[in-house]
RNA sequence: CGGGGCGUAGCGCAGCUUGGCAGCGCGCCUGCUUUGGGAGCAGGAGGUCCCGGGUUCAAAUCCCGGCGCCCCGACCA
């Protein structure tokens, strides 16, 4: 293929964090915004979190939650209830101190995350163990004050959804945690043909307030892990806190036990670094805001009649599929099929004076170039084909990255050498002290990204089983099961 | 918070060392010819050289101060 245009986009070899702004900023993700780690989602960017959301949603309602939508701004004293939890996130808070020009009585937080809001309305709304379980989501944005961001990654404004609940057990919050971690973990396989290794967050690196923490992990192409999302059983914290009680049958007042969970716009910088290219943006069809998009080829001689054709082909296919027709006069085919190869749509398809001569289009796949003939009467299904099988090729290529570039390590020196050579996801014996935790992350910047759950095939499944029964990589000692270690992001 | 880079047309940059007409490429506008992997020609529009102060006959350029953005690292409940 000829590679000149790619001359707008540095290699990933040559450069990995400018490529990957390259990708985010020429595929018309995103811009950045006037505002100092803030960033505009441009309309295809903020497309594919429709996306996101449209697989998500519906998910969330099958598992019988209700969207609902809280406050921006959080009271101060608020806050300062939970004082233990938030001391932490403090210096990422942002204040609103004036309002209708003048000071406020009381400061208010833009909210870096609701538990403090939510639980507050839910301590008035659950009276009885019939309020139970209270499942609510909300899709909103959040404001981190972070000092370094990266666009997508980590960026002052986001947007997300958390997802928070009340049940009357311990069991029963916990059951939930893991039903909604199992939900992310199904829809990043599904729709973000990424390969997720769910698993629980040690004590260190467990939500603070939290029983257990669940996450989603994810390799990148370059080596470095992501958390792309996360899950909590809080427990009792927070209903302590905020007095979240109700009535059981047993005429007891108890405090309720919780969840939260959350995904955000990362995902679409997971999207990127696990299946971009050198060429640009790669996306899965069923997250793509465009499925396909049609090129005419149209010498002047017949350009209205290929251009009618095109129109035609694009109505017939738009019922089960999105497409566009790229009917700018100003571009050149050539400049097309590039542009939006660097725009990740995942199917190409061309039609100019000899296809429409033979009754035909050209179909080309942005995941690996291949291109086909396909006729008219049979495009609308082998189209399909093409999608599914698209989908399925990045979701399986996703897997075969993330468990090879999978290395069990028995000491610290092979544990050193390996992130220095080819980085990725460490698979390695831990004794379960968190002594040995910091000192292993103070000596090679990677930290236990899980403890991967028991009985779900992932990427790490054959690395932990020949791990098991390990000592501690760090120090020798006694290890429960084995773990996964990663520089991450 | 530490390290590095940068700020000149919409974007990318040159010019700064050694002060002297504000330039180049792409993009944009108009017209014509083109269209199977970033078309060509002709004409045209577009500037608070980040901001403030200083030096000077003269500052994008030198000096002082400030602001902003990006990247890397640390931090990230």
């Amino acid at each position: 293929m000829d590679k000149e245009y790619v001359r707008e986009i540095t290699s990933r070899a040559e450069d990995y964090s400018q490529w990957y702004v390259d990708v985010a900023t020429k595929a018309q993700l995103m811009d950045y915004a006037p505002i100092k780690g803030c960033m505009v989602f441009r309309p295809y960017g903020y497309g594919i979190w429709e996306r996101i959301q449209g697989a998500l949603d519906p998910r969330f309602k099958a598992t019988g939650h209700q969207n609902a939508y809280f406050p921006l701004f959080i009271p101060e004293s608020f806050l300062q209830r939970e004082a233990e939890h938030f001391e932490g996130f403090v210096p990422e808070v942002a204040w609103v101190t004036r309002g209708g020009g003048e000071d406020l009585a009381e400061r208010l937080a833009i909210r870096p995350t609701s538990e403090a809001m939510i639980c507050h309305m839910y301590s008035r709304w659950i009276q009885s163990w019939r309020d139970l379980p209270m499942l609510l989501n909300q899709w909103c944005n959040v404001v981190r004050w972070e000092k370094a961001t990266r666009p997508f990654l980590r960026t002052t404004e986001f947007l997300w959804q958390e997802g928070h609940t009340c049940h009357a057990s311990e069991e029963e919050a916990e059951e939930e945690a893991l039903r909604m971690l199992g939900v992310y973990a199904d829809c990043l396989q599904e729709d973000l043909a990424l390969a997720v290794i769910p698993g629980l967050k040690t004590e260190a690196e467990k939500f603070a307030g939290a029983l257990r923490t669940y996450t989603v992990e994810a390799l990148m192409s370059d080596g470095k892990a992501l958390q792309a999302g996360t899950s909590h059983n809080l427990g009792q914290f927070f209903a302590r806190v905020f007095d979240i009680l109700y009535l059981d049958r047993d005429g007891q007042q108890k405090h309720v036990w919780q969840t939260s969970w959350g995904v955000s716009t990362r995902l679409i910088g997971a999207l990127i670094m696990v299946h971009g290219d050198d060429r640009g943006l790669v996306l899965p069809p069923r997250v793509a805001p465009l499925q396909a998009v049609i090129v005419p080829i149209a010498p002047q001689r017949q350009r209205e009649e290929i251009l009618a054709a095109a129109r035609e082909l694009r109505d017939t296919l738009s019922g089960s599929y999105r497409v566009q027709l790229d009917d700018r006069e100003e571009h050149s085919p050539g400049w097309k099929f590039n542009e939006w190869e660097m725009r990740g749509v995942p199917v190409r398809i061309e039609l100019g004076p000899r296809d429409l001569a033979a009754g035909r289009v050209i179909l080309v796949r942005r995941d690996n170039g291949e291109r086909e003939e396909a006729s008219n009467r049979g495009l609308p299904g082998r189209l399909g084909e093409v999608l599914d099988a698209v989908q399925d090729s990045l979701y399986r290529r996703a897997w075969a990255f993330t468990e090879k570039s999978t290395r069990v390590v028995r000491d610290m020196a092979a544990f050193q050498a390996t992130l220095e050579q080819d980085r990725g996801l460490i698979v390695a014996g831990w004794c379960g002290d968190a002594g040995c935790e910091a000192r292993i992350k103070g000596d090679t910047a990677a930290t236990i990204r899980c403890l991967p759950l028991d009985g779900v095939v992932t990427p790490v499944s054959s690395a932990l089983g020949e791990a098991k029964g390990l000592p501690c990589v760090h120090c020798g000692g006694r290890s429960g099961r084995p773990v996964v270690f990663a520089r991450s992001y």
